[in-house]
RNA sequence: CGGGGCAUAGCGCAGUUUGGUAGCGCACCUGCCUUGGGAGCAGGGGGUCGCAGGUUCAAAUCCUGCUGCUCCGACCA
């Protein structure tokens, strides 16, 4: 067994399962975001695939292999080759001919089925795969979490109505709570934005853990829960105020909203903040909120037709529009700019707002009055915090962190329409596929399974996706009986049908213990010389440190008794 | 991409300030001994000091450029 465990932690990790992984001789970095997977660690990913497997094809889905390579050609049709960006690895052949090793595969997916499936007779159809991907990350961190190369189980539903693709992705749902649940994960899907993949309905599905990189908002009274990026978030009205007249006064030096409120000594509830930020063509979006309130650049982007990233603006394109850094307001900023407004802000009376003047702000703004309505966008593009109203029920929401290890959405024909396949429907009529793309990343289920399950002295595998079940350990495997008994007992097991390993090499207890627990086999067998003189076995529970010592005529009904529960 | 840090044996690190024969712990190999929680003794192997230039009688150490890793941020499924 090449299990190459570590005294000491590589100075690079700095999460705990990252850590771990590691000291358990998991995995190996053989660069940045780029992973060798060791035996131990492949024995589990291949668990987890075999799980997600079944529960892919108990819903009907049917395993197929797609190319990592992908033509430029088919990313130019579906118009993502130029949107992408700069995640997209990208490679030339010989004769210069563009390719890009896939993040995803729904042009892939979608070139094959339209050359083959022609009519709603052959649909609903469900095709996945689980294959290494790659995305050119920023910033690859945090071992298998965040890495440029990684497994994915990839699946996409074509149905022939909106009606099926739903159904589809009900099952899909489904599917994925059993997969969680069967890996032993503590989880939670949550509602999310189908970012730019765009299309209909999404949920993540998120295991709870506070070092995960996605914040999520749920509500305790209902069960509503949503990544921080999609939580919808109610208006909030005031009392209705007489409107005094706009005036500007002089706020010198005052370029943030917290300055500003001290210098006018005026509540943050009834400060305007402004965010300036530029799309890829270099347009200016001003976006406002309350005070206290942050802007969330996704819903931003939802808001803004035809914007596909943003960008903090440049002060020049600020003064170019008529503002000032640090002193904005939708009021005097010339046509051409877009402006979003929270609706928030519109209800607001009597507010302090930037006067695209530096060093100036009006006060008594009151937008209902002053902003003009027609050049503006109202949308709800404020970024969720907690104690803010349940979008469903009203309690407050709480917000929590987690890792996010699969998520489900709903595309409809985005990308059927946009590389052209469609099929005859039931009147003969020539209609798009109405789609649907599932993902799980599966290096990084096991990594938030170690994150969510360990102790100070290593891994605690929950049985289904351990690398083994069980390990039997003699004491000192020099001694022919202690080493005979050990053999015996793991040939036993193994016809039992448990998946066992046995650590025969001659170290010390302490060093084999040490690695035990490190790395997390759910139950240990130790036979040592007491063992041998009583006709025992000892077990040892990994989760709980339980010991049970059992008569070797029937040992084999408590250790698949003790399995059972693990 | 912006800002910090790091790069010396497989791992963790000292040595760099003040230039002068490259070290420590763990790991590894051999032998003895030991075997219920990372033992002990003895002997041993392993390093173009990230790369490329430069300064100097002499560079791990000073200078210049580059590369890689890492943390924070921005960004991102």
């Amino acid at each position: 067994m090449y299990a190459p465990t570590l005294r000491e932690v590589p100075a690079e990790a700095e999460l705990v399962s990252h850590k771990l992984m590691l000291r358990a001789g998991l995995v190996r970095k053989i660069a940045g975001g780029v992973y060798t997977y060791l035996p131990l660690a492949w024995r589990t990913i291949k668990k987890i695939e075999q799980i997600i497997r079944e529960e892919m094809d108990a819903k009907g889905g049917q395993e197929i292999m797609m190319p990592i390579m992908q033509p430029a050609e088919l990313w130019l049709e579906s118009g993502r080759w130029n949107v992408y960006g700069d995640e997209l690895m990208r490679l030339e052949d010989r004769h210069g001919r563009a390719f890009a090793l896939g993040p995803t595969h729904e042009e892939i997916v979608t070139a094959l089925v339209r050359d083959e499936v022609r009519s709603y007779k052959q649909l609903p159809l469900m095709l996945y795969q689980i294959q290494n991907k790659y995305r050119d990350e920023i910033r690859p961190r945090f071992g298998l979490m965040r890495s440029r190369e990684f497994i994915m189980k990839d699946l996409y539903s074509f149905d022939k109505d909106a009606e099926g693709m739903n159904a589809s992705y009900e099952k899909m749902y489904d599917a994925y709570s059993r997969v969680f649940t069967r890996c032993g994960l503590k989880f939670r899907p949550v509602e999310a934005d189908n970012g730019a993949i765009g299309g209909g309905h999404s949920h993540e599905f998120t295991v709870l853990a506070p070092s995960g990189e996605s914040s999520i908002a749920y509500c305790e009274a209902c069960d509503y829960a949503a990544s921080d990026e999609k939580a919808e978030l109610k208006t909030i009205t005031v009392e209705a105020e007489e409107m005094k007249p706009l005036e500007k006064v002089h706020t010198p030096g005052t370029h943030t909203i917290e300055l500003v409120k001290n210098y006018l000594n005026v509540p943050i509830e009834r400060t305007i903040k402004a965010v300036a930020f530029q799309d890829d063509d270099g347009r200016l979006i001003l976006a406002f909120v309350r005070g206290d309130h942050d802007v969330n650049e996704i819903k931003i982007l939802n808001a803004v037709e035809g914007a596909l990233h943003l960008h903090m603006a440049e002060e020049a394109a600020i003064t170019a529009a008529g503002g000032s850094a640090g002193f904005m307001s939708p009021i005097g900023i010339k046509d051409g700019t877009v402006i979003v407004v929270d609706p928030t802000v519109m209800e607001m009376y009597n507010a302090v707002a930037g006067a695209n003047e530096t060093n100036h702000h009006f006060i008594n703004v009151n937008p209902r009055r002053d902003f003009e309505r027609e050049k503006l966008i109202v949308a709800d593009i404020r970024l969720v915090k907690a104690g803010d109203p349940c979008p469903h029920c009203g309690a407050p929401l709480k917000m929590t962190r987690g890792i996010e290890v699969g998520q489900v959405f709903t595309l409809g024909n985005k990308y059927s329409k946009a590389l052209n396949a469609s099929f005859l429907d039931e009147n003969g009529r020539e209609k798009f596929f109405e789609m649907g793309c599932y993902g799980i990343g599966v290096g990084r289920t096991m990594q938030a399974a170690i994150e969510q399950s360990n102790d100070e002295n290593g891994i605690i595998w929950s049985r289904a996706i351990a690398p083994f079940e069980a390990v039997v350990v003699p004491v000192n495997a020099k001694n022919a009986d202690q080493l005979s008994a050990a053999e015996k007992i793991y040939e036993d097991l193994r016809a039992e049908g448990v998946d066992v390993l046995l650590d025969d090499r001659s170290e010390r207890a302490g060093v084999k213990f040490t690695d035990c627990d490190l790395i997390g086999y759910p139950l240990r067998i130790t036979i040592g010389p007491k063992a041998i003189k009583e006709g025992t076995v000892e077990i040892k529970v990994r989760r709980t440190g339980e010991v049970s010592t059992v008569d070797r005529e029937n040992y084999l009904s408590t250790v698949t008794n003790l399995l059972e529960g693990l």
